[in-house]
DNA sequence: TCTTGTATTGTAACCGATTGCATTAACTTG
DNA sequence: CAAGTTAATGCAATCGGTTACAATACAAGA
């Protein structure tokens, strides 16, 4: 067990002060260039390296970010942790990373130990059932920045990242309309949450605009599980006016639920057009190939690392009136093609 | 902004010193139970929290494990992330995520920030190309465990984590073969990680056992992602002695080649029988469904996890000669049936 | 009564980096 | 050459817990 090298061994060795090192290692710049030089060469021959805990202790940042997930386990949400880890490496930040595992419970016992593990700033995608903002309230007093991304909580002092889900859930229903359907399905989450309530709104303006009416029994609030794909099916299997479209708001429930439709005999789009969302990879997997919204995961995780490293730098301000919408885009592909191209 | 409350402001409301009210929110056995429940009700009341970083300044330990694995936003890995993440959650301990991205680069650097970040103990699945150790040596001098789980590295004080590849190659090998396949094409990974080697061990020992010739140009070495599923396709349909089953060592890129396959005509299982690897999602998701091994992802999270803190708590020593073994299993599906069951 | 033991609590020195406030040396400038 | 600048470095307190080593109090035993 080697010896761990601090700065008051460097101090000594090269006969300096410790606050001299200090700086030197922190590129100070009263400090002369030369002795610069001679410390991190000595630093680097000792195989010096900063007391992070002694830092923090002192300076009160902790350089750590949290991030609280409903879950790690799915395609979306790990594309978007990859692109906010590959950008909190860039600036130094550690990521604390943490599931909710969909449950408001557990999502504020995560955020109880990332404000006690300090955390410089927090980003959170909200579980399905969680009602209260108060479990981030704590940081937002402390003036810790809370950060949303894709299932936001508006709140006037946090940022948000999301896409146009309404615009998302329009551009779907109104291609599946164009395609000539004319009852049309959608198979959606906890209303609670922007996304799905979201995609909803764009959904029912869809329909408005083609003066169909609307047919509440043809909007299902499920979990969005592969299990619920299932339960779809058999649903639709005994209605009497069966729908001609369906519109699902997740991809692997939407492709599980196109399987189980054709097992049962239907035809995958002349009876049924389906459209998923997420672009998931099994939406290129089942046959036919899924049409879905591509949702920009790892652009997703990028920006909103980048806004809350640019709040704590102070380089840039969130400005917490409007949220940051990205590009999604309807990826057309053989589930829903009901018309040949004129 | 609140002004954070420390021990020394217990200590002096309480009328004590800051040493019994530090042990007593420790629960040291020598302070009075009386004593310790007046301070654990001023403690919750005023809302005091630790300061981790003057504790892990004194007590050297940082309750931070690192994780390094080659890709977040992978089905296999973020669910053994989330095992992971359970079981830590639950002892305390926080998770230092990175990914190499496949780079060994990436890793040493990874590494690096990890071994600064003072993590107390280390859980690795190498990257693609990784050949050295050295980035891990520095732990090991150290005293800091090191774990591998599923990519793992050889090494006498390193414990790890796996499923037998090698007879889960046998087995799905064994499988096609029992199917009446003569001809197997067998699509791997790097063979310098044991995943790989290890399956294509189990792949010739299969043969093998049929007496059947081994012909390496039915072993191809891919990164195995769904381009390479592509070009497998496209390589295939031009040979002019075909394969008539196949074993790809990943879920996505059977996936992709069955489908490409299909689309070239070919039959499957008819005239290629195919097995997949993971059970990921998509293997459930195309049609017809397709033959795989399941891969204990979230125990495999779990079982690492508990094996490094049992370590960590000396609790339970690591045994190091011997990697721990979970078990994986053949799942048939339709990709794979060319017989009926007698 | 005095000693010894036990239960509790206190004192003070750490852990290692940071930083406000000197201090010293060298350099200008009138 | 004295006074004022500027550049470079040092001193020492500080961040908030932890813990070895007392110290104190009270009870039991000799």
């Amino acid at each position: 067990m080697e010896k761990e090298i601090t700065i008051y061994d460097l101090a000594k060795i090269l006969a300096l002060s410790p606050a001299t090192v200090s700086r030197a290692l922190n590129d100070h710049p009263a400090i002369n260039a030369k002795t610069k030089v001679l410390i991190a060469e000595k630093a680097a021959e000792l195989g010096y390296r900063s007391n992070t805990f002694a830092s923090h202790l002192r300076t009160r940042k902790t350089n750590t970010l949290g991030v609280i997930v409903p879950r790690l386990n799915s395609n979306f949400m790990s594309t978007v942790l990859a692109g906010m880890e590959e950008v909190a490496n860039n600036f130094g930040y550690n990521l604390l990373i943490n599931q909710s595992l969909e449950s408001e419970l557990k999502e504020r016992s995560n955020a109880k130990t990332m404000f006690n593990s300090r955390v410089d700033g927090l980003l959170v995608s909200v579980a399905y059932d969680t009602d209260s903002f108060e479990h981030f309230s704590t940081f937002i007093t402390r003036n810790i920045p809370v950060l949303f991304f894709d299932r936001i909580m508006s709140h006037p002092q946090c940022g948000a990242v999301i896409i146009d889900n309404e615009q998302a859930g329009y551009d779907a229903t109104r291609h599946l309309l164009d395609q000539g359907c004319r009852r049309i399905m959608h198979v959606t989450g906890d209303l609670r949450r922007n996304v799905y309530a979201d995609r909803l709104e764009g959904f029912k303006r869809a329909i408005a605009g083609q003066n169909l009416p609307l047919d509440n029994r043809l909007i299902l609030s499920t979990d969005l599980s592969q299990e619920a794909g299932r339960i779809i099916a058999d649903q639709i299997d005994q209605m009497v006016e069966k729908p001609d479209g369906l519109f699902i708001a997740n991809d692997l429930c939407a492709a599980i639920c196109m399987q189980a439709l054709k097992d049962k005999g239907y035809a995958i789009p002349e009876d049924i057009a389906i459209v998923g969302f997420n672009n998931d990879p099994v939406s290129q997997v089942v046959s036919p190939q899924l049409t879905t919204v591509f949702y920009p995961g790892y652009q997703m995780g990028k920006t909103a690392m980048t806004t809350m490293i640019g709040q704590l730098n102070g380089t840039k301000l969130i400005d917490n009136s409007e949220p940051i919408i990205l590009r999604s885009e309807l990826i057309i592909r053989r589930s829903s093609i009901r018309l040949e191209k004129s």
